[in-house]
DNA sequence: CCTTCACATTGATACTTGTCAATGTAAAGG
DNA sequence: CCTTTACATTGACAAGTATCAATGTGAAGG
């Protein structure tokens, strides 16, 4: 699929921003105490997390290798604002980057964030 | 891929099948999609996390092999009732398990249970 | 018995969050 | 121009959460 068109042709991308307040991750929590910005800033992730919608969301998200927005709305049974309040909370989180190629928005995970996830919670 | 198309030749983007199969309580997140039943246990752990309080506190007790309530007061900075919600929650969590022994409360982190966390990121 | 200590529970309050209808915005095609 | 489509934003409301003062509970030592 999509073996006719070129992705110099699709409008500029149009990217998530990031929060930029989350540091580099991630030694195993029983490391180092935490401080607290360090507490706050994993506490986001998390938070991002702890929503069964956005958990279902990412997990669609990550079986895929890109995802549209409108491919969520039916297996996730939300209204589109709802989808879209979601999306943005992972995207902020770090756990997805979306790209808009036409009318469509296009999310995919970010591996190297799941494993600061898992770094956080290894021992 | 996207050579010479335009974005209405595009196919739309189709729903994603939800796989209804049951999966064990922690395998990676992008193995099989999530159940609605499997988002919210695993939301659960996650909103256990996803507390900055929660977090510091989770990570004091893992530093050490045991740690009683009463330790837990000062460096976290929060009053007595406080400190006893957060350390439930992180119980109801599976991430602790308390012991009373006399008038303490000990604390210890459950290694397997921050394992089933990391190994729903890993990819 | 009584007192003290460590923790749990209750109740109240302020704050945060999930949800959707309504509306705004920008892209694509007539 | 105009219409349609896909998504974002706003506003409102209900539900959930973090916090602590006050109070309850049970253990230890008089």
């Amino acid at each position: 699929m999509f073996v006719n068109s070129t992705i110099e042709e699709m409008p500029h991308p149009k990217t998530i921003a990031v929060d930029e307040n989350v540091v580099s991750c991630c030694s195993p929590l029983a490391n180092i105490a935490l401080t607290e910005v360090e507490a706050v800033d994993i506490a986001q992730i998390f938070g991002a997390l702890s929503d069964p919608v956005r958990l279902r969301m990412l997990s669609l998200v990550a079986s895929e290798d890109e995802v549209c927005s409108c491919a969520l709305e039916e297996p996730l049974g939300k209204s589109q604002p709802t989808i879209s309040h979601h999306t943005r909370i992972l995207a902020e989180a770090g756990l997805i980057v979306g790209e808009k190629r036409g009318r469509w928005m296009w999310w995919r995970v970010v591996p190297e964030r799941l494993a600061d996830v898992a770094r956080i919670m290894s021992s």
